[in-house]
Formats: structure tokens, sequence, C-alpha cells
DNA sequence: ACCGCCGGGTGCC
DNA sequence: ACCGCCGGGTGCC
């Protein structure tokens, strides 16, 4: 991968070689041309708005290319120009040539536009009064270090920005606000996209399987998409002409369908698209369905299970070394199988799949496709077809740039173009502008499909699921078990106290979070704590190092497999490191934090103590395994595995088939039930966030299962798997220990309360008596809402109410 | 292009 | 006449 960068560097040296005839201007431009390839792609996200100023297109009598009254147009370097090698073209969004800019300052902008100093942006505000030239505001965007290097280099050549009117335009101010705000932006991206998509229709006669009625409203709307005919979002009829709002682009073609879309839906999927795909008429080319995997099996099972055996409906599976590679045979297929694996293997290798033009394509978890930069995501964009579909659960991963390579492999024009999608959607939405969310949100509307359990239509639930319920069990401590317990909160309590009276205490958060954590796992399992007892508070500075008490630290806080978030992208930790505050992020999320900082020292996000990168501590490589304590010869019981047990047996006695999912956050308390689990003749699974994919899919294949020796306990850790998990073979969930967050309590449970439950669906709560528990559902909220809350502004109160929330979980 | 620029025609008022 | 001025030809990069 470093060589390519390396290569392109050279490539663009031998490009400005060819032109130039300075020897020193040369040597510049190989730095700059080098630093530019082997530092990322400049993204529309971190970018500023240096200036603006006006400039001219000329030529615009020998080109065909027209634009509108505030149309954006594209500056395109043209340094093989035979006339200037500093020539930048001027063109409207589909890509044709309007002019050029004139000479003088087309030699200012290649100076910034070679050197990747800005991206330049142009609009036409004013009518053209003439038939040869035009006014056109440039706008200059890049990274805030670059922004007098562009000023300084546009002023040799004359030419002067005006930078009013854009100041406070940088990316780093209040970078936790807005991260906040655009996740929950996101969170509602993909909801209420439900109106006026209602009408039903019937499969093909090739379906077996009778439609329920939200899979006849998926179909209906499906087949709508691949024939309608209205305009793709941001078009409508202006006279004559086909007019784009966003871009001002207008032209006399319609403009181009997007036939197909992306079905977001969190729900039977799988039967929804096979009936679809088999309700158009057959004869026509094939459809290709790429999919990874691990859900290869799935599809294979589901044509097998749908379509009514008499029906010859040509499967061909496109996989192994065996594969038949003839273009002829596979167009001659109804539906092709692969995945993306061969398809990206396959890609610059006399592909016989990028030679077929298909009838249909169908990305299955098109999520894995979202970096455009993989061959897995060019390969797919390269893929020819009529329709195009995009099956995915969660469509936006980490943020709305995992949108591009959808709305590309979609053609939805003009955003199948990166520049176009950057500056017209990304960069306004990761800055925060209204209108640019507005139009995210409309643009998203327009071509997807997302139903969940509780959606409705006409005022009526789209499904009807069996009851739940939720019933809460007290579990009573014994007594040997209380007195641990009490030691451990009145040590915490005392430390906290101390901080209280300090007013310390939110500098001391990790302590605070790891004294809580403390008593938590004492309401579990004495063991889960065996390991990280060894008495944090009683070193002193001098009898350990700083950097040992922070790995201590780290340790006491990640250890358990809880759901530590970090505070500034809000999701999990990825990459742990832990600052000399004791506050504990993603290590990219708190590097990006520091070096956006440029003036001052940066500050950490929780408590504006000064932080370095070379001051952030992690786990020493061999410290991130942990070593398996729970070996079944010192095992002991708790009252809270007593419980669980009591409750798995009396199932057990009542109907053998029945099967639980029990769910703790504590990754080592579900490695302790196992023992009394086999104990008992327990036929069980376990799935958490430490095993593959392939092993997951086993293990739920595994428990979903009808066999009569088939698995009846997956034990879950709370966050393993995303949404679309199916564990719809469960009928109870037990609860072990409650969450911060309880909305990750609700998606689990909603793993097998959700379509395809047959069952009354019983879920347990398990809450020790008198403890941390208890306080914690009193309390129980958003965890993201705490830390806004202690730390999203800087008002006072709100810090107040969070000591408060500590106050009441330790009742001090 | 109702411009700027170029270069030929021209030459007191 | 090695200038100024006039008016026609001309025109992106």
């Amino acid at each position: 991968m470093f060589s390519r960068r390396w290569r392109f560097g050279w490539d663009r040296y031998s490009e400005v070689d060819l032109f130039t005839d300075r020897h020193e201007t040369n040597t510049e431009s190989l730095s700059q041309a080098i630093r530019a390839a082997v530092s990322e792609e400049p993204d529309a996200d971190g970018s500023v708005l240096f200036g603006q100023m006006q400039g001219t297109v000329v030529g615009l009598r020998y080109y065909t290319g027209v634009v509108n009254q505030g149309e954006m147009v594209a500056l395109v370097r043209q340094p093989q120009n035979p006339y200037d090698r500093n020539a930048v073209m001027v063109a409207n969004v589909y890509g044709s040539q309007v002019g050029h800019i004139k000479r003088e300052l087309a030699a200012a902008m290649a100076h910034v536009m070679d050197n990747n100093l800005a991206k330049v942006e142009g609009v036409v505000h004013s009518r053209t009064k003439n038939q040869f030239t035009m006014p056109v505001m440039l706008s200059f965007w890049g990274k805030e270090e670059n922004k007098d290097a562009v000023i300084q280099g546009l002023a040799r050549h004359g030419y002067k920005l005006n930078t009013d009117g854009n100041k406070g335009a940088g990316p780093h101010t209040h970078t936790h606000t807005r991260t906040h705000t655009l996740k929950n932006a996101f969170d509602n991206l993909f909801e209420g996209l439900m109106e006026s998509k209602e009408g039903e229709k019937e499969a093909a006669e090739a379906v077996s399987t009778p439609l329920l009625p939200h899979q006849k409203q998926a179909l209906s709307w499906m087949c709508a998409c691949e024939n309608k005919s209205e305009l793709p979002p941001f078009w409508e009829k202006r006279g004559e002409l086909y007019y784009n709002r966003l871009t001002c682009f207008s032209a006399k073609e319609v403009p181009e369908r997007v036939r197909g879309g992306i079905l977001a839906d969190d729900m039977g999927l799988v039967s929804v698209e096979t009936s679809s795909l088999s309700a158009e008429d057959l004869s026509a080319r094939a459809t290709l369905i790429i999919c990874p995997l691990s859900v290869l099996s799935n599809w294979l099972d589901q044509f097998e299970q749908h379509v009514r055996p008499n029906v010859k409906l040509n499967l061909y599976l496109y996989y192994g070394s065996e594969r038949n590679r003839s273009k002829k045979f596979l167009s001659s297929q109804d539906v092709v199988l692969t995945t993306y694996n061969v398809l990206s293997a396959d890609f610059g290798n006399k592909s016989p799949l990028h030679g077929i033009n298909w009838l249909r394509v169908v990305l299955d978890e098109g999520h894995v496709v979202r970096n455009p930069n993989t061959q897995m995501s060019k390969a797919v964009l390269d893929l020819k077809a009529q329709r195009r579909w995009i099956l995915s659960g969660t469509p936006i991963q980490n943020s709305v740039k995992d949108l591009w390579v959808l709305l590309a492999f979609l053609r939805l024009k003009p955003f199948d173009v990166k520049d176009w999608w950057n500056r017209v959607i990304q960069r306004p939405v990761t800055q925060g502008d209204r209108v640019g969310i507005q139009n995210l949100q409309t643009l998203v509307k327009c071509i997807t499909l997302r139903r969940t359990k509780t959606s409705e239509v006409n005022g009526r639930p789209l499904v009807s699921l069996p009851e739940k319920v939720v019933c809460v069990e007290q579990v009573k401590l014994t007594q040997e078990e209380r007195e641990q317990y009490e030691l451990a909160r009145t040590e915490g309590r005392n430390t906290i106290r101390r901080y209280m009276a300090e007013g310390t205490v939110l500098r001391n958060y990790a302590d605070v979070l790891a004294i809580l954590m403390r008593l938590r796992q004492l309401c579990c399992h004495p063991d889960l704590l065996a390991k990280i007892s060894s008495d944090l508070g009683t070193y002193s500075d001098d009898e350990i190092s700083l950097r040992e008490r922070l790995i201590e630290k780290l340790r006491l806080v990640l250890a358990s497999g809880s759901d530590e978030e970090c505070s500034v992208c809000l999701d999990s930790v990825r990459l742990p490191v832990i600052t000399h505050c004791a506050h504990v992020y993603c290590r990219p999320c708190i590097a990006q934090v520091i070096s956006t900082e440029k003036v001052h020292m940066a500050r950490c996000p929780l408590c504006r103590s000064e932080i370095k990168t070379n001051e952030l501590v992690e786990f020493p490589p061999e410290e991130m395994e942990e070593e398996d304590s729970a070996n079944s010869q010192n095992w002991r019981s708790s009252s809270k595995v007593d419980a669980l047990m009591g409750n798995l047996r009396r199932l057990q006695f009542e109907d053998r088939s029945i099967k639980s999912l029990v769910v703790s956050q504590f990754t080592r308390f579900l490695t302790i039930l196992e023992t009394p689990l086999r104990e008992h003749g327990f036929s069980f699974v376990r799935l958490d966030g430490t095993m593959s994919q392939k092993k997951r899919a086993q293990v739920i294949q595994e428990f979903q299962s009808s066999a009569p020796d088939s698995p009846v306990i997956m034990l879950l850790s709370l966050k393993a798997g995303g949404v679309g998990l199916n564990l719809t073979a469960a009928s109870h969930v037990f609860l072990m220990d409650p969450a911060w967050n309880p909305a990750a309590e609700e998606q689990c449970i909603d793993r097998c309360h959700r379509l395809g439950q047959t069952k009354k669906v019983v879920v347990t709560k398990f809450i020790v008596k008198d403890s941390v528990e208890e306080n914690m559902v009193q309390i129980q909220r958003q965890k993201q809402d705490l830390f806004e809350k202690a730390f999203g502004s800087k008002n006072a109160d709100k810090k107040t109410s969070r000591i408060d929330d500590i106050k009441a979980l330790m009742e001090l």
C-alpha cells in the first residue's frame, strides 16, 4: 500500500516535471507532491473556508456546457493542456466543459491546486451577459494550516482572497457537541422512512411461501423503485428543462433514474429479497447477489426454502477454485451468488462478473463496502447493472462518509462523483449545517425503505409480535457476600467523599468509575475482581510509577468487558489509551483532539487538564490477553448465579425445548457461568465480541436450530453483535446485570423479540437488593447524556448534577 | 466583445 | 513617422 502511494507521488512529480522550467520549483513540487500523496487524501470533513474571490471564465463559445444562475461548477486542473500547463477547466455538474479560468488566475490557482493546499469550488451567481466570458465566485477550502500558504500564493499572482464572513468556521470548535448532535441526526436518519410507501404486491408464482403483509409492502415498494418514472431527489421539471435545486444544474434530458435503493429493514430481510427477485420476469438477464461469506449459506437455504420445487430457477454459486468463469454461462443464469472477496479477487483479473451487463445487482450487508479506497469497493462500483439494490441494517456504520460508496453504487447523480458528494452533502453535514443535514435526510428518504417492528402503515402496526413481559427479580446476597460488598462500599465511599471535599470528583473520574465497577462486579460474583484486587489506592507515587498506575487504572476501567465509551466518538473505546489525568479514549480520537489544537496546549475533553500525545499510556502488548483464571476446580457460586440456575432448571422442568439468552456485560461472568451450566447438563453456546465473524455465524446457526440436541442457552455478552442479530429461537432473556445504557438492554432483548418470534418473550432482570445496582436502575439513562451533562458545556449546574448522580449511586 | 489587444494605414488644421 | 491617432480584424486555454 505504501509503495503504491509513493508511486503516485512520482507520477505527480513527472507530471509537474514535464512543464516546469525552473529547477528550484521542481524540488519544491517534488517534496510537496510526495507529502500530498503520502498523507491521506484530503477530506471534506476538516476543511475550513479560507475565503472567496471573483474570477472569470473565458472561452464559453467553444464549449457546449451551460450553467444556470446560481449553479455550482467544478474546477478541474488540466496540466496536459498544450496551450497552458496551468490551465483550469470549468465544468458543470454533468462534467460538460463550460470554459476555462482565464490564464493569469489559472496560474495562481494551479499552484494552490497542484500542491493540494486547497480545494477550489465555483458558483456562477449572475447570469452571463455575453457569450464569451462570465464571472464565477471561487471558494477556497482546505486545512487550517494551509490557509496562509494559499492566501500568500494567490497574493504573489496579484489576487486577494476576501476572508470576511467566514470566521469561526474551524472544525474543532465544540468537537464533542457537534459529534453528539450529528450522531443523533444519524441515528434518526433512517427512522420514519415509511410515508407513502403503502401498497402491497404478491410474490411471483415461483415463490412458494405466502408473503407477510410487510413483505408485500416492501415488494411493492421495490417494484415501484425499479420501474418508477418519478424524478430522483432534488430534481424538478422547469418548463422544458430538468432542474436540480441543490446544484442548480439543469438538463434537457430526464435525469437518469435510480432503479433500486437501500433496504435498511431490521426484520425479515431475506425472504423479502428472495421473493422480490423472483417476482420479476425470470426470462430477463441474470441477477448478481454479492454477500459476505458468513451469510452465503443463508442465501442458499432461503432459495431452497422459498422457491417452488417445480420451478426451474437457475442459481449458480460463483465460489471456489472450480467456479465456472464463462460469461456466457453466467449471464444465462437467473441468479449468480458470490462473495465480496471473490468479486474483488476477480476484479482487474479478466473478471467475468465485470464483463456482464446484469439485470440486477444486489449488495447484501452493503455496509461492508464503505471505504472507497478498498479493492472491494472499487470492484463493486465497477459492476454494470440496470437495477441496483443494497441490503443493510446499518447503512451508516460510523459516519456519513459511509454512504458515499452506496450512493455511487446506486449511481445517484451527481453524488456518484465524490467531489460533488463532499461539496453538497458531506462537508455541510459534518460541519453541522442544518440545510446540509436536511438534504441528506431527503436524499436517504427517497431511496431507502426501513421498517422496524414498531412501524405502522395507515395507523396500523405492520407486524404483530407476541407479547413481551419484563420482570425484575431481586437477588439477596449471602452474609459473606454482603460483608465483602459493604467493605468495598465503605472504602469507595470514603475515597469519593475525599474527592468531593477536594472538589476533584470529575478529575478522578476513572477512579470513581472503577469503584462503581467493583461494586457492580461484587453484585455478580466475587471472583470477577480477583485479578484486579491489588488495591490501587494503597500504593503511593513513590512506590509505583505513574505509568504503571495509569495502566492499572486503564485495566480497571476496561477489564471486565463493560460498556466503556470514548467521550469523543461516543462509541466503544477502540485502541484504548489513558491520559495523565486518567481519562480513557480511543487513541485516534484523542490524537485528533490534540492535533487540532494549534495555538494552545490541548486539553482533556473531560476535565480540561493539559494533555500531550507522548503522555498517552496504552496497555503493554502482553497485557491485552487475560489469563484463564476461571478454572473449575476452585469454582464457587454466588447469589446471582444461584438465582439464574434456579430459573433455568425450573424452565427446563417445564419444557425442555425452551431456549434462553443469558446476558452480561462482564464476559468473565459468562465464563464463570459455564461451570454450573455444564454441571447441570445444559447444552449451551457462547457469543461475545472476541469471536470471529465465522465463529459467530456458526454459533448463531447452532442456537437457532430446532434440532432436539441443539443448545438451549446462549451466553451473550451485552454488546456482542450489532443490530440485526437474529436470536428468535430464544423466548427467555436473563439480564444478569443492569447496564448504564437502557437502550443497550432493549437492543439485546430485541434480538429475540423480533419478527419470527412465535412465543411470548419473558425477560428477567436480576437486581441485587440494597446495592449499587438498584441505584443504577433508578438513574439509568443514556450514558451519552451523562457525559453531555457533565462535560458537554461549561455550565456548572450540569456538572453538579453529574456529581449528584455519583452521590446517588454511592448513597452519599 | 457595447471590451482590450494587435498591427496596418496614415499623417497640420 | 524610430511617433500618436484612427478604425478594422479579432478573440480561451
